[in-house]
RNA sequence: GGGCCGGUAGAUCAGUCUGGAAGAUCGCUUCCUUGGCAUGGAAGAGGCCGCGAGUUCGAAUCUCGCCCGGUCCA
């Protein structure tokens, strides 16, 4: 449901905005003449909304506030808020892995999506705030090259949420009266604002196919906060009020903290140890009245409306009184530090977070990021240390996200990798680039596109490269556009097939699972509740796990009244699990019936499951915290589990983590399983239990091992970890840049691999007359000799044919001038070509013509000298196809064979008259 | 997830479109030149042309599948 602003303007007047507040104050409404909204203020001779272009500017620059922070800002919010009734909970990781529609958590409210907006799961508290760091690097949101650019936007941010949840049963939030009041109390008793120094400007927000109205504060020509009301959603087409009403308000902390201290960009208020660092560096040093009047204009920027800023930014130097490239050179080197500096911010919090630099999904965005930290360090030649920078955001950001110091040796050592993987492209591409202009030139769009997206060097690189060899590039301004656009024609969707779509079931019938009681039963008694399509028995209890959560379903079977069915496939529709039978079934409703599901390949299915599980952490172990599981697949045969990782795993750390796992199972360590409520769960044990991705549900299972590994996971699991037997891995690839898997084998499907190895080696040694021990040395030795040995029989071949061929031993006949060799023998092409070359070495003018057959087809080669006229290449090609072939060649050789053997003796029949015929 | 590019000697790459005796440069070995070094000259060693099928008389080359690496986009 997509509907305009405008459309859902049409809904709200003047009684859906006007709060107690306004009431109480005397806040008078008026309409911005500017930008058309309307807007409550205590100034009536106020004229407009006081949003930034509106007000020409910000205006809170060199003001000095209340001089907060970034961690005093945290402080000062979560301290109001809580001493006023709500709870401070802890902030969400920036990879959303509770989610499957995003990377990066992108917004407060996104802690509780789905959950608790729908009414599944109650809020972790209500009201409550959060201060939640917030990942945007692309889209819609901001355009990464406009970072630095814009005095105020940031790759990551910190939403300071405050929410409340309104519904039935949720009856502790508030609504718009409250949410208001504690808005202007805080910007006035806290941030000191005076009461006619705040607006608020009435919006609609929409998101998610809901909608509602929204008051945005504002001051000093800027935004400060945004009061949104999620109130309304769509049914069948018609406006509907929601079930759950939430208060989603977000505090822009960065913006807050620099309204606080006047400084003339965010990134100096945020993080200006970092900045201080770079200018001093760089020995920059910028007039300070300069950077204010820039610092001000830049505010002015239409950000959100153009894509390239470069038009807006060229009248902007004119009103600083510059040209564009003046201002450049003045002002780009601050720009850059301050991109810097934020890009280096937020990949330290995302990789502190679990993500991974790669060239897929949200890693893609972040490799972007620390490429431009790299190539506007070039591009401007600045002076400073990337691990030094880090260290400082990574400072910066731990006083409020301790966490992230915790990863600092795991940012660097990704951070170095990614440099190193970069300064790699940039050799091959200075390497690539020489070759293009050995043939020529010029360096052409079409060329630019190719070097871009093939070998991954960009435009500006192949500028910096080119002019190394003193030649000029033009890259076109619009060259990321006329990508745009040629990617875009290519664009194509797949569909995807969801195997029994078609079934449709009554309702949607609870079936209670026996599985998770005991799961080492196999036996169980239930009755019919309903057969859909003849083949889907429904029960009211099943042991039957149906597939899900990357486990494949039990088999079995379910017999009563002497009838017995096997159950080849279960699954599950909303709560309902489906029996898939073998046959047609008869079964009434309410017959008692009898189940057993197969014990063994259960068995089995489980072992492969819980060493999923031990694997997982033994991964973490070996390879760092950044692991997670990217998916898994269990089956009774094998398992395979997806981490996330940067790059590919070496054998010996294979091995370290098969021995640490396998320890784990001959330590019997025990399988603790629970269920609890899912708030209750991510509180205690934290994110890390969604490994398996999304679990959806108010309850969680939660699979615990002791001391090793705890998950949320709705699969069956061992009750001991010795019951795996054994964990062998077998193998591991790389299936995407960032992602490993790793094939995994337990219990008995481990000991045949290590049997069926076994065997291998007993067989090969056994060829060899070896002992396994020393194969390998013995293969090498004998590749080594058969490589010798080839080399011995070329050169053999070659005195062969110099001693048959150099005598006066074989006969040749004379045709003309020409002197000919024809000879019935032996041998493959390569040796027949050896021996012709060399057998008309000894003549002026002559030709040679070999035939020789093995046990499926006949070769001919022919030669001549070079002085010889004859048709060598014709004569092969007739002479091949009496055999059924076909032949050709170029100068003096020529090849030719065919399939049919026993028209040998035709070719010797005929070869002196086909000479004769081709001898000029 | 969807594309695109690449894998040939120890290294860097030609050759692939248009099938027909596997090449270049650097490096390596030996010899010559020199008092020694740099250099220069000569000879030589070094290839499962990523793997597997197919087409063909014949495949590094064409077709299909796989493996590995790179890269762009969502």
């Amino acid at each position: 449901m997509s509907i305009s602003k405008d459309e859902l303007k049409k809904n709200f007047k003047r009684e859906n905005y006007e709060v107690e507040l306004f009431k109480e104050k005397g806040y008078i409404r008026k309409l911005c003449p500017s930008c058309n909204h309307n807007f409550w203020t205590l100034v009536p001779d106020k004229e407009t909304c006081g949003d930034t272009r509106c007000a020409g500017g910000y205006q809170f620059l060199n003001k000095k506030g209340k001089n907060l922070n970034f961690d005093e800002t945290i402080k000062s919010l979560t301290d109001f808020f809580v001493k006023n009734g709500h709870t401070a909970i802890k902030d969400y990781p920036v990879v959303s892995r509770w989610r499957a529609d995003m990377d990066f958590t992108i917004a407060s409210i996104a802690d509780f999506q789905p959950w608790v907006l729908e009414g599944v799961i109650d809020p972790p508290a209500n009201p409550l705030v959060v201060p939640q760091m917030c990942i945007r690097t692309g889209g819609e949101f901001s355009d990464i090259d406009n970072i630095g650019k814009t005095a105020r936007h940031l790759t990551s941010f910190v939403m300071f949420g405050q929410h409340a949840f309104n519904s039935k049963t949720l009856t502790d939030g508030y609504w718009m009266n409250k949410c208001l009041d504690l808005n202007f109390t805080y910007l006035t008793e806290e941030l000191g604002l005076k009461s006619d120094e705040i607006n608020y400007v009435e919006g609609i927000w929409s998101g998610g196919g809901n909608f509602g109205p929204n008051l945005e504060a504002m001051a000093f020509g800027t935004e400060l906060v945004n009061n949104v009301f999620i109130a309304y959603g769509f049914e069948n087409g018609k406006v509907k009020k929601l079930d759950m009403q939430v208060i989603d308000v977000g505090w822009g902390l960065e913006r807050t903290s620099w309204f606080s201290q006047g400084t003339p960009t965010i990134y100096e208020a945020i993080f200006p140890k970092a900045i201080e660092y770079l200018k001093k560096e760089n020995d920059y040093d910028i007039n300070p009245d300069l950077l204010l009047e820039y610092s001000r204009l830049s505010g002015l920027l239409a950000v959100e409306e153009v894509k390239d800023l470069k038009d807006e930014r060229i009248e902007l130097a004119k009103k600083l009184g510059m040209s564009y490239d003046e201002m450049i050179k003045t002002i780009g080197p601050l720009e850059s530090m301050y991109a810097i500096a934020d890009h280096a911010r937020t990949l330290s919090m995302t990789i502190a977070d679990g993500a991974i630099p790669s060239n897929v999904g949200g890693g893609y965005n972040l490799r972007v990021l620390l490429r431009r930290i790299i190539a506007l360090k070039e591009l401007f030649k600045l002076q400073f240390s990337i691990n030094d920078i880090f260290d400082l955001q990574i400072d910066h950001l731990s006083v409020s996200y301790p966490r992230v110091k915790d990863q600092r040796d795991q940012i660097h050592k990704i951070i170095d990798l990614e440099i190193k993987r970069y300064e790699e492209t940039k050799v091959s591409g200075r390497r690539i680039i020489n070759q293009l202009l050995q043939k020529s030139k010029e360096i052409k769009f079409n060329t630019l596109v190719d070097l871009y997206q093939n070998n991954g060097i960009n435009p500006l690189m192949v500028k910096e490269l080119a002019k190394e060899k003193n030649v000029e590039v033009d890259v076109p301004d619009d060259f990321y556009i006329r990508i745009e656009e040629l990617l875009s024609k290519q664009a194509d969707k797949k569909d995807e097939i969801v195997e029994y779509k078609g079934l449709k079931i009554d309702k949607d019938y609870v079936t209670f699972p026996l599985y998770y009681t005991d799961v080492y039963q196999t036996k169980f008694t239930a009755k019919v509740v309903d057969v859909v399509d003849d083949y889907n028995l429904i029960l009211d209890q099943t042991l039957f796990y149906p597939t899900g959560g990357g486990q494949i379903h039990d088999t079995g079977k379910i017999s009563s009244e002497g009838k017995e069915y096997q159950v080849t496939n279960v699954f599950r529709i909303g709560s309902t699990t489906i029996h898939r039978l073998g046959e047609k079934c008869t079964f009434a409703k309410g017959t008692k019936i009898n189940g057993e599901i197969n014990g063994k390949r259960r068995l089995a299915i489980m072992r492969h499951h819980t060493a999923v599980h031990v694997i997982n952490n033994a991964a973490k172990e070996v390879l760092g915290d950044h692991i997670w599981q990217a998916g898994a697949d269990k089956t009774p045969e094998k398992a395979r589990l997806d981490i996330t990782h940067y790059q590919s795993v070496s054998f010996e750390e294979l091995q370290k983590i098969e021995t640490l796992a396998n320890q784990v199972v001959f330590e019997h360590r025990s399988i603790e399983k629970s269920e609890r409520d899912r708030d209750a769960a991510e509180r205690d044990f934290g994110f890390h239990i969604y490994q398996g991705g999304v679990v959806p549900g108010k309850i969680l299972h939660i699979i615990a091992i002791n001391s090793w590994d705890i998950e949320a996971c709705g699969g069956t699991h061992l009750d001991n970890t010795g019951d795996i037997g054994i964990i062998k891995l077998v193998g591991s690839e790389r299936i995407q840049d960032g992602i490993v898997r790793l094939d995994i084998l337990a219990g008995e499907p481990a000991l045949n691999y290590i049997q069926n190895q076994e065997q291998i080696l007993k067989e090969s040694s056994n060829i060899l007359s070896v002992e396994p021990k020393i194969l390998p040395k013995t293969v090498n030795r004998f590749f080594r000799e058969w490589k010798e040995q080839k080399k011995i029989i070329d050169t053999l071949n070659k005195k062969i044919a110099e001693v048959q061929y150099s005598s006066s031993k074989i006969e040749t006949k004379k045709i003309k001038s020409t002197e000919i060799i024809v000879e019935e023998t032996y041998g493959n092409q390569k040796e027949l070509i050896v021996r012709a070359s060399q057998a008309v070495k000894n003549f002026e003018d002559g030709i040679c013509i070999l035939i020789s057959s093995d046990d499926n087809k006949v070769t001919i080669v022919g030669c001549k000298s070079p002085q010889s006229k004859a048709n060598i290449v014709e004569m092969v090609k007739e002479l091949s196809l009496i055999v059924g072939g076909s032949g050709g060649g170029k100068g003096d050789l020529a090849l030719g064979g065919g399939p049919n053997l026993e028209k040998v003796s035709d070719v010797m029949s005929n070869i002196h008259q086909i000479i004769e015929s081709n001898i000029s």
